[in-house]
DNA sequence: TCTAAGTTTCAATAAATAATGAAACTAATG
DNA sequence: CATTAGTTTCATTATTTATTGAAACTTAGA
């Protein structure tokens, strides 16, 4: 199984990009490699594919379940392992965002909510937590925001994704609409 | 000028958070350390509050400010610069917003573009090129979408935002005005 | 229950990233 | 134009993170 100059070039990518998407070039490359294989794949296929070792990759395999992005799957007659991603592109383009918030913001926005609690015992303490309060409602707004997402269902998301400069639009509206009563 | 416990706490956790958020751990601290503070500081101020490298305070400022993060301050009859957060916390978050799509979004939608303008020329890379176009719809709708945020007002933004689960009632209502005619 | 195919773990090692601090640079002031 | 307060640079060093591969583990089937 080899890739194309096309193809091994996109996983290469995803191997650059990993880091930034919040996990490490390895895992990157699989996802990549998983994402455009049509067929599930073996650990082995996958080590043998990126050339990385076999105990590198069942690592990657680890950290790409606990953020959700894949599945196993089993061939009968066959002991091996197969691995698939778990799910459509936006699928797993959720399932990032959703992991990346639970890493990037709840923790601090657990501090933020402790520190508000507390009271300022002098004039540095107060500036420092009118900044924290902003940051706090901030976050506060992002996480309601990402849960009402995760609620819509797909079509809704779709409308509201076509929506585009329509948004602005639809506000106003909304806003004439409640300042009638 | 010493942190008080609390605020020293808050630091300490931007730096931990740093990584997570697409710097370092050093520049997370200076990052939190100009937040809770005040009055502009020094570079000075900066290493020494965070016991750290006068150094590693220059380089960590020059990335801060290629996030635009931070501005450089002048005080009359001073020579030395000082710095201070480059606007309010919600003008930050979108700073890092924006920066981050550069860097995580960016390079990969122009590689998708690229690929997806040449023919397959094989089952293999026939499917990889659909399942790299739905994630080329999916970043171009995040672009798009992203774009469209940065032109709301604040107001309209703030209005968005305490939408919150009204959010599926304005669209279901959109849905009914559009179909009418 | 023994064998062997398959998987995971983890200590050792390699690679990447960040931090230091001394030297080079810059520019305001006498 | 020499001095000096202040800033930046960058080779070196320290720290962190990722990778390997051999040994331990697991489990299906003989």
């Amino acid at each position: 199984m080899t890739l194309s100059d096309k193809n091994f070039a996109f996983v290469m990518h995803c191997g650059e990009m990993g880091s930034r998407w919040g996990f490490n070039r390895t895992i990157g490359q699989m996802c990549g490699l998983l994402i455009i294989t049509k067929e599930p794949m073996t650990a082995n296929e996958i080590a043998e594919g990126l050339s990385i070792s076999r105990g590198n990759v069942s690592m990657g395999i680890k950290e790409l379940q606990s953020w959700r992005l894949i599945k196993v799957q089993h061939i009968p007659g066959d002991r091996k392992e197969y691995y698939a991603p778990a799910g459509t592109i936006w699928d797993m383009a959720n399932r990032v965002f959703e992991e990346r918030k639970k890493r990037e913001i709840d923790p601090t926005l657990s501090l933020l909510r402790d520190n508000i609690l507390e009271t300022p015992t002098n004039d540095d303490e107060k500036f420092a937590q009118q900044q924290m309060h902003e940051i706090h409602d901030l976050l506060e707004t992002v996480t309601k925001w990402s849960a009402e997402l995760q609620r819509l269902s797909p079509e809704q998301l779709q409308s509201l994704m076509k929506l585009g400069s329509g948004i602005g639009k639809v506000l106003d509206f909304k806003d004439k609409i409640l300042k009638k009563p």
